[in-house]
DNA sequence: TGACTCATTCGACATGTGTAGAATATGCTC
DNA sequence: GAGCATATTCTACACATGTCGAATGAGTCA
């Protein structure tokens, strides 16, 4: 009695985040609109493409179930709202991918990059000098 | 008549190549020892996690399918060979992450390791060596 | 209060993935 | 050829995800 079952409520613990792709499709709407209703962002999804209220409705509610939303009652009204920021879901899946697909690691990754993704003349520039920034900021504190 | 039906044979045309979890760790194995029967792929796994032999032919099976491995008998013996690259997989991997995570784009994703993910002072200058590297084999040509 | 509208709830189904047991086929050895 | 060890094939189930219709509940307005 009063143990938290499995996916119970809010709590993931240090799970990573792991969205799936409806997730995904539904978290950027909810961080844009945040708190706002289901039918807000099944509108919102249907310019893209046709998707029922429910479809939405009952993802969303999954998504509560796995801590991803949480909802908030006006009336009889639901108003959902993330728990996960745009911030850790990057983070889960970049890991993901780097785990799956590299070890885990980041250099291999960089070095796939480059060597077989044809980092371009800009992007490789572009990089330098965020590399530069981050180094000023680290001693320049 | 004579038409492919979807799935039908070792065809994927221009699709990204999208690994389940399961399938990585059966392609990791491939890699390695192609061209290999789905005894020994399991027997490898087997030292990891256990799993039963028809786990693994019936997911290799499914993999012949969609065209990420293909089957050379031999008497009554099959052996699995890779359809897909090592690089061609990693290619898809990244893809997928980038295009839910960063609506596609590498900028954004490198940014992102910058300011969120604490890039190592080691990564950072490994990083820079990469790129130094990229642009001198760019121009020494 | 009755009709209407909208949101919620509930149940349901298809497909994909992970899982594995049972039945069958095949080749080898004595 | 009989028995044995494998490999293959077939079937099946659970769970996750994407999908949606039907039934129910609640507020609004004439």
């Amino acid at each position: 009695m009063g143990v938290l079952k499995k996916g119970n409520s809010s709590q993931r613990g240090e799970s990573p985040v792991e969205l799936t792709e409806g997730e995904w499709e539904i978290m950027r709407v909810v961080w844009e609109k945040e708190p706002c209703a289901a039918g807000t962002v099944q509108e919102e999804l249907a310019l893209d493409r046709d998707r029922a209220y429910s479809t939405v409705k009952t993802t969303m509610d999954r998504m509560v179930e796995k801590g991803f939303l949480r909802i908030e009652r006006i009336r009889n009204l639901q108003l959902f709202s993330s728990c996960v920021s745009e911030v850790e879901a990057r983070r889960g899946e970049f890991r993901r991918m780097l785990k799956r697909a590299f070890d885990g690691a980041l250099t291999p990754m960089m070095q796939f990059l480059i060597e077989h993704e044809g980092l371009s003349a800009e992007e490789a520039s572009q990089l330098r000098k965020l590399l530069n920034r981050a180094d000023n900021s680290k001693s320049g504190t």
